[in-house]
DNA sequence: ATTCTGACTTGGG
DNA sequence: CCCCAAGCCAGAA
């Protein structure tokens, strides 16, 4: 099928743009309707550590169409992450409130009761 | 090529 | 509750 090595037009190696970005936005489909899980936790299970950083930039880089529920990602502390771009944090937080997701005064929510627990990493 | 700038978390004061 | 530092990627200017 595919030339695997070599072909004077073909790189070597495909030339994905981001390995670090593709595996987040893998880990971060697979969060189901209605339920969350923290910038960390989507790093140890993407298999990058304690690097919760790197899943607000993979995210911060999705184009707006993106097959992604990047909503459903939230920070430590129970609570949608403010956001640069104005109104980014309030439709993150409705989205999330349409999947059932409720939200205290303080706007946060309770993570025992959202947190996707995936049987497998 | 260099500089800047974001969707974080943890540990400490 | 507030403040600070470290760890570290990628796109834009």
């Amino acid at each position: 099928m595919l030339a695997t090595r070599g072909a004077a037009t073909l790189p070597a190696v495909p030339a994905r743009r981001s390995d670090l970005h593709a595996r987040i936005h893998a880990v971060v489909r697979r969060i189901p309707r209605g339920r969350v899980a923290t910038y960390g936790q989507v790093a140890e299970l993407a298999g990058l550590g304690r690097q919760p950083r790197l899943v607000g930039y993979a995210l911060a880089a999705l184009p707006d169409d993106a097959p992604v529920p990047w909503h459903r990602v939230v920070n430590a502390q129970g609570r949608v992450s403010p956001r640069a771009t104005p109104g980014a944090d309030r439709l993150q937080r409705a989205l999330l409130e349409r999947e059932g997701v409720r939200f205290d005064r303080s706007g946060r929510l309770d993570l025992e009761r959202h947190r996707w627990r995936p049987r497998r990493a």
